[in-house]
Formats: C-alpha cells, structure tokens, sequence
DNA sequence: AATGAATGAGATTTCATTCAT
DNA sequence: GATGAATGAAATCTCATTCAT
C-alpha cells in the first residue's frame, strides 16, 4: 500500500476491493491502462488473476472504479473549501485552487491517472466520469463569473480562464514527486496566485 | 491525409514515410500508443502490415520519429517567432505564446500524441524528446528571467511560471476542435495574455 | 419450473435437487453441456455456485442424473402402453409411437438433451444410459420381429426398422414448439401411422 | 486428412483452409462445437495456434464456412439426383434419398456436425445454413406434395412426411461406421423404400 | 445445506515481429 | 520496397472445482 492513496482508497473500498484498486492504481500510473496488465494488478494485489473478477467483472472497471473515486473525493473536497470560504469570489477561488493543488499532492497517482486514462473509457462509465470532471470546473466557472460581474477580476477572458486554471493544477500530477522545492501549503499559496494574477485580480503585495 | 499534420510530416517524411507515420498519428491519437496496433498502423496507410517495418525497426520506433518531429517543429517556430520580436520580455513571451498556440492548433493531434505518449519512449528515444522538450521550456524560463530581472514581471514566482504556461499551452491540444468559437489568431492573443497577466506584467487596456 | 419437465423431476428428485436439475435441463437444452456452465446452473436454480457440489460431485454427473431420469421414463412409459396393447404387432406397436411421442412432447427438453449430449457422458454414466436407450429400441425390435414373423410387416428390411422409428420419434424434440398445429395426440397418431405405413403393415383407409 | 471428408474440402477449400477446416470437422465431430478448442484445431491442422487466424476470423466462422460447404454440397447432390430422375414423384423421391443415403456415407462427420451444431452459430451465418437446410427439404416437400396430388402418395399425412425423411436420412449419420453390414448403394435401396413405404406408395414386391 | 473467496488450467483472440519470396 | 504466411508470447476473461466457515 502506498500512502499517498490510502485515504482516497479508504473511503470507496469495500474490503478487498482497496488492495485490488490501489495495485490497479500504481499499475496504470507506471504503464498506462493498456500497458498495465490484469496480471500486473493482481501481482501487485498478491492475489490471482482470476480472483481480480470476483471483485471487477472487467478491467474497465477497475478503471472506472479508480475514476470514480478520485473524481468524487476531488469535487467534494473542492465543494467543502470552497463553502467554507465566505462570500468574496477571490477568497472562493483561492480556498478552491488550495484544495484542488493539496488533492493532487495526496493522490498523485490517481489525479495522474484520472487526467490520461479517461480516454479509455467507454459507454456510462466514462459519461459519468466526465460529468463529475464538468462539475469540478463549473465551481471555478461559477467563481469566476461572479467575479468579473463584481469587478474583481478584470481579464478580458473569462469565459476560458477556468479551464486553464483547471489545467494548471491538474498539470501538477505530472511532475510532482514528494519532497521537492516547495511544501504542498506552499504549492497551494503559488497556484492560488498564479490563479488570481491569470484573472487579473488585484492582487496583495 | 490530414491537413493538419501535412506541414508537419512534408517536413521530416522521406517519401513514402509520410503516409504511415500520418496514420500512427491518427492511431495513437486515437487510441494510444498501446491501445493503437501496428495493423490499425498499416490499414490506415493503405500498406500492408510488414512493410511497415521496411521503414521502421519498431513501433516505437514510430513514436520517436513522431514525437522528435513534433518537438522539433514546436521548438523551431517559437524560436524563430522570439527571435523575431525584439528585446523586450513582455514581447518576446507573447510572441512564444502565439507561435505555440499555433503549433498546438495547426498540429493539434500530434499535440496531443507528444504531451500524453512521451511516457512510453524508453531510452536514448525518450532522452531525446524529453531534451528536445526541455528546450522548449526553457526558452521560456529564459524570457521569464530576463523580465523578471527588469521587473517587468512582477510575480513572486518566476521561477516556476514558464512550466505552467506551457502546461496551458499544451492543454489545448486536449480539448480543441476546429471551427470552435476562437479562431486560431484569437486563441494565441487570449493565451498571451493569460501568460502575461499570470507574470504580472503591466497590461493594456 | 417449468411445467413441461415437472413430472421428469418430480420422479427423481430427492428434494431440493429438483430445482438444480431443472435449472440445468434448461442450461443444457439452450448453450448445450459444454456451453452452459456451473454458474449457469447455479444461477438458474437460485443458488450458489458452490453449493451445487452439494449435491453432485461434478458436472458430469448432474448431467448423467438428467439422462438417467429422462430414460428411465420413456423406458418405462413404453413398456407399460405395450403391456397394456394386447398381443398384436400393430397394437403394440401403436402403442409405443403413441407413449414415445408423449412423452417427448411432456419434455421435450428433456429429449432433446438425451438426443444431444449422451456423447459428453463417458465411463459407467455412459454405459448406462446407453443401456437405457437401448432397452427401449429393443423393444421396439421384438414387436417388429414378431410382426415380422407373423406377416403383419411386410417390409423387406424389418432388421434396421425399429431404428428408423426410434429416429423419428426422438427427431420430433428437435423441432416441436407448444401450440404448434397438431395436438399432443394428433402427432402420437400420425407418427404411429408413419410408423405402421414404414413396416408396411395393414392400414386403415 | 481423412478420405470420407476429401471431396467436400477439395470442393470448398482455396489452399491452405482446407487443412484447418479438415481438422476442424474431425475435432467438432469428436468433441462437438465447445468440447473442442482452437488448440485442437490448430493440433490437427499441423499450424499454429496464432495462424488460424490469418484464415478464419473467429471458431464460429470456421464452423460457419463448415456447415455452409456441407449444406451446399448435400443440395447439389440431392438437387443434381432429382433432375436426372425423370418426371414420376416415386422416381424422383427414390433419387432424393439415395442420393441423400450417399452423401452421408460419403462425409459422415460433415453430416453429424451439420445435424448436431447448427445451434451454435448465430446471426447471418445461422440464417444463411439454416436457409440451405430449409431448401434442401423444400425440395422433399414438392415431391411429396405432387405424388399426394396424382395419388401416388396415399398417406393421410403428406404435409409431414418430408421432415421425417429428412430426419430418417440425417439420422444415419449418427450411428452409420463404415464397414458396416450394408453398402452405401443398399443403404441407399433401403432407405428409399423406407421413405416410399412411409408415404404409403405402391411398392414392388 | 449453504456460502463467498479463491485458484490453476485453459479458453479465444490479438500482438509485435520475422522470414521467404 | 512490398507481400502473405507464420509464430511465440501474452492479453482478457471463463471454467470447474475446492475449501474454510
């Protein structure tokens, strides 16, 4: 088990599904769905290949298991931060940002994963997947908007900002590796203004 | 053939290459470098499976032309367009921004190809794309530097700026579709100015 | 339960493996032996799996029990409709094709799965359905040969008859479907009909 | 290869299928459609595993090209005999069974797989064989009904009689070892008379 | 009796690659 | 250059069966 997941995993597992999900979790993210194979998962899950579909009927959905909890755990993580944030919309997209950057800090793998491998997904599984991903950015849609209507941010685009703010913190799952130059607070603090600045706001210092 | 990508594969093909690598363009595109298969490669070049290995040694060999093809031509155009707007920082970024927006729209599926395949080059055939990429960025970071130092950027976090500006840059690869509601010139001044505002330069307007 | 077969298993069944050997009747009836699985089975029945080894030691045996049981019956239903004939050739003869068509109408699941997939049986199940099928093809060749010998049937091939009447009588589970054109009875009288005519006995009309 | 199947395979066979489809017919009489695996197949053909592919995109479509060689080649036959017979019903039912009678002698196993897995194919290639088997009795079923029209047919029951020369015929397949007490030419007499005797014609004698 | 978890063997099919022509 | 045939390895998934509870 590797720390970083266990929380995300926590909370969806059912019992054994977790070791299944988190081996299915470091596979993808080392090799990509197609190059992870279900005899990597269960060797990473020290159990059999024929046992995994006990527990998955397929491997998409191992996949769409591991989405589906990374998705939610993001948005409601977003959601709380962002109600607990008061009124003004620069102090709601900062608190957002700061969650969004620390959940990608937690679940590295999973935002990796959750960021190149929905491609592979298909039917309802990858329909549900992508709404919640639409969610998340319609919370940084929504702040946005009522901060251009109030004046706050004065970029003349907003329409697109917060899908380039969306990519921006979710860029982070590709190069970050624990223990580097800044703490996770501090890689929150700098996208939070990297945000703002990108929104023209007015910004302190 | 796609017109998207003639430009880019007139450039490096030699003779009868162009057709398969424009089809393993579109397959692993589509598909991904593992979900995309050398017979999906030869059916879309119209050829038959074992030729493909008259040009080349491996599929992944294809990637790496693909990929070292791709970043060259980024690499040269945002060369060539810095090289050609002057001394002033605030210039020479927006300049950058426009001729790698143009690229990620002109070439939007190998784009896409080069951000989210690099992963399964191993080898001297990844080193090369990843110094090839690292070129790129550093332009940047060296424009970012250079209006840092004269404090035409304001942002407490220079250092880590140009990384996300090429992350926003290259996210577009993943989500445009032509005839969408930005023409190609308007998506280039809009992410200019996200990159400037997200340094903190002075704006117009 | 289905109604076709309730007699069949209502015979044999020792309890609760009523709802098994139903279950696999039907299995077998639509994918064939090798085609329908344990789970199948156990689906069918509203069991699980594993408890299916509860009451068969393998599948082999449960279909071994479903040949032995439909046997049986025809078996003895044959015998006691010839018994009941009197003495005569026809009469008896009659009588078989009346009680074999009854019977594979009552199940014609049931004879379809003893016509199909006796040859996946092996070792003693096998040799002792096949024993079973041939006590009543036996049958048939006595009331033949007696008819024979008595110039009641005046065929030139009276050896090799009673086979051909076998296959018709079995052949009508390949084809009838309930609420077809002619009755229960009706068929037991046309296929005696052809039977006698075959023998080229005395006919009516 | 095996002498009673040449000529069907010959027929059909475009080079290198007709060892694969040989050793098919041998492994799906032996072991039937789902008894017998691709393994099997490859095994009997002297290929490997992998190449049956490059001839036959699926099991099923092996079968598939099977049944439908057998199919066409039993109608040809039975179609071919029935035109050489002459004008008279009897003459032309005699010509139907015995040339029936000997093309199940000649590809018995073709035949037994043709009567006992045509359940396991479906869609276009079910219809298609199932279409073949339909003509194949149609043409039984004119002959009955025109030697009903002139009186030459006496039987109370002609709609039927033509399944259950069918099924007289195809039943030979199940049990018919060559080497056996009769010849193919008396097999075919007898059978014939069979078939006269059932429709209640004037018969010889 | 009944179940859920587990497993080794084997099923069909696809893969990248090679080779003779 | 170009092809068709061939192949070993590996992919996903299913199977009948066992075992601890």
């Amino acid at each position: 088990m590797n720390s970083r997941s266990l929380g995300l995993l926590r909370d969806g597992g059912r019992g054994n599904d977790a070791a299944i999900l988190q081996a299915a979790l470091e596979a993808f993210g080392a090799k990509g769905f197609h190059g992870a194979s279900m005899r990597d998962i269960a060797r990473g899950a020290g159990t059999s290949l024929s046992n995994l579909y006990n527990y998955f009927p397929s491997k998409s959905d191992v996949l769409a298991e591991l989405l589906r909890m990374a998705n939610d755990e993001l948005l409601a993580r977003i959601t709380e931060a962002v109600n607990a944030a008061g009124e003004e919309p620069p102090d709601r997209l900062s608190a957002a940002v700061r969650a969004h950057v620390a959940f990608v800090v937690d679940h590295q793998i999973a935002s990796l994963v959750a960021l190149t491998e929905v491609r592979y997904l298909a039917g309802v599984a990858r329909t549900n997947v992508v709404a919640a991903r639409d969610s998340t950015q319609s919370i940084y849609e929504k702040i946005v908007a009522a901060g251009a209507a109030s004046g706050q941010f004065r970029t003349p685009y907003p329409d697109d900002a917060a899908r380039n703010i969306v990519s921006m913190c979710s860029a982070i799952s590709t190069w970050y590796r624990p223990g580097g130059r800044l703490s996770k607070r501090e890689l929150g603090e700098q996208h939070a203004r990297y945000a703002l600045a990108l929104l023209e706001a007015e910004l302190p210092g």
